[in-house]
DNA sequence: ACGTTGGTATACATCGTTGCAGATGGAGCG
DNA sequence: CGCTCCATCTGCAACGATGTATACCAACGT
């Protein structure tokens, strides 16, 4: 059926395996063979069979992705951007969305699926290190979004903390000091609701500013439900300044709900959110958020990766490099 | 290094066929030697090698999808959509990015890639029919986003003309006359952009108002370009009562400028989309637009293109089903 | 008792490529 | 002139699975 090295050999007259050589880029080919050869791939339009490559090398070139969903803007934005990445560097990327769920997380990391990717780059958001580090198989694993740290693990980090932190004092530094929490519990210590939680009672402490549980609303991070978040606490009769959004779609919930209940924004109650997302950038008002370094993360993931992928070392030691974040100030809290 | 199926035949002590056999679930296999065999599996953690299974068999279980950027919240909402139709069959999809470039979508139609999928979704924006047909190969190729039509390739259809003019109909029945039209030029015939113009100019028909060209603003179906042509409207000092967005960015866009510029939506400005992804709910105020069945033409599209694959019978004829739309209305445009 | 039937298991070739170990032959050297 | 040496090319085996053909054996019918 379809054109093999074989036809290409024939056709140019030489071994098959001096058409592998060639595509291959050996060194000792004469300038003649080589053209021949090329212009019998070119005549009969071979293409490379990339499975049977990759059967006899064990190398798939491609990695895996696991993620909760893409509909979701701002992984969405990270994949594109790992894909970019990817790319640039020879490999392929395949996406499993995870849902969210433990079952399909754990299915993600040990499923058939690996065994079609030389190594996966993870976003864990139901399994701890623990379960992750227990089901994992042999194959290279990165992970990112610090949902889960562990010093076991390869991961980039993102500066949950300091960020959280960062906007939390830029809410301050407006003079606002009952700064309601979307997205996270009271005693939360991990993970990034855990963390960025952490941030926002540091930079609380550091301003001199009492910490009240009262406003810290939990909720699933979904625009909805910060939406929800917001009309319970508006209705609870709480007093509040501010709303952060642990990340983005919160405070776009959040927005959403004040101004339906005809808050004005920012003048009675400022927004802050998280991820910066490209929706951020177009809210009405526009949103200041904080950039936790998206590209960068993309990129120290699949660069991280590949290095493990490719070193024959397996003796590494850990990596966790950490992104740079940056202030976005906007209209909905200048 | 990996458990083959022969390692698992000698624990077995039967051959290696059998193994294969109990994989795929032959039928003549007695339940005490695919217990043993079963139990062998287990423990040695046996896992299939899916590139092997894929060049002896030919079939990768893949599926290609090519799009312009995962970071355009209605790909990445669509692609999502089609992750899970294609899983729930027992497809992978592997994701393209093209950036709306045309050598990309070339290289993505023809390139080494597709030696990895068995089939390919095609999102083109830049390619028409003819390039499509000449640079496709030979396998299974469905078309969705109908910027290309032509009955001689499968794809499908989103009824633009018939929802852009149901967006229309329901702004003159909301008492505008002078609707401004973003992302398209005055004279687009073919193309998303092309046949939802021809539903706009149709409803207005219907309904008596005169057409007007000055009202058609051309810009890229981007969020920052449609607050552009938004303040580029304003200024130009043309009137107009509403604005329709071709896509929900647009409108978006749109919403965003008039309202940095003081104008009221509704009251003033009534705003509409066509799309809804999943934040036009949630903007302030919530955007009114006509949602294309994305999830169905998720479905069709992959139905429609497994069946492709899977059909002995090539000569099928070409399908192009419609999906079915529905307006949205909401706070923009009440 | 013997050929037939049909359930069960196996051997071998094969998918298209690359790694390895040579084979070939002309140039360079003593 | 004979012998390395090395650029160039080739053949064979192998990656790990599946398709085809066939072997084996118990049960069955006549």
């Amino acid at each position: 059926m379809a054109v093999t090295m074989n036809d290409v050999a024939r056709a140019a007259g030489v071994s098959l395996k001096t058409v592998s050589n060639v595509i291959n880029n050996y060194e000792f080919i004469r300038p003649a063979t080589k053209q021949r050869v090329l212009e019998a791939i070119d005549e009969l339009g071979y293409e490379t069979n990339l499975t049977a490559r990759s059967l006899r090398s064990g190398k798939t070139s491609m990695l895996g992705l696991v993620l909760a969903d893409l509909s979701i803007p701002y992984y969405a934005e990270l994949a594109s951007d790992i894909m970019k990445a990817a790319w640039a560097r020879g490999y392929r990327v395949l996406v499993e969305q995870s849902g969210n769920e433990p079952e399909h997380e754990k299915a993600a990391l040990q499923g058939q699926f690996r065994s079609l990717t030389d190594g996966l780059l993870f976003i864990p958001l139901a399994l701890d290190a623990e379960q992750i580090i227990s089901a994992a198989g042999k194959k290279p694993l990165v992970l990112l979004g610090e949902f889960v740290q562990d010093p076991r693990l390869d991961m980039v980090l993102i500066q949950n903390q300091e960020a959280a932190a960062a906007v939390t004092t830029h809410l301050l530094a407006g003079g606002r000091r009952r700064i309601a929490v979307l997205g996270a519990h009271d005693g939360d210590e991990t993970g990034s609701n855990g963390l960025r939680l952490r941030g926002y009672r540091a930079a609380l402490a550091a301003a001199g500013v009492e910490y009240d549980p009262a406003l810290v609303v939990p909720c699933d991070w979904r625009r909805d439900a910060g939406a929800d978040a917001t009309a319970r606490l508006l209705d609870s009769g709480v007093e509040f300044d501010a709303v952060f959004g642990l990340n983005d779609v919160l405070a776009l919930g959040a927005l959403h709900e004040l101004l339906v209940r005809g808050r004005k924004v920012p003048e009675e109650i400022a927004v802050a959110g998280f991820d910066d997302i490209d929706e951020s950038r177009f809210a009405s008002p526009s949103l200041t958020t904080v950039a936790p370094g998206r590209t960068e993360i993309a990129e120290r993931a699949v660069e991280l990766l590949i290095q493990r992928i490719e070193s024959k070392d397996a003796a590494l030691t850990v990596q966790q490099p950490k992104a740079a974040f940056e202030m976005r100030v906007r209209q909905s809290a200048p």
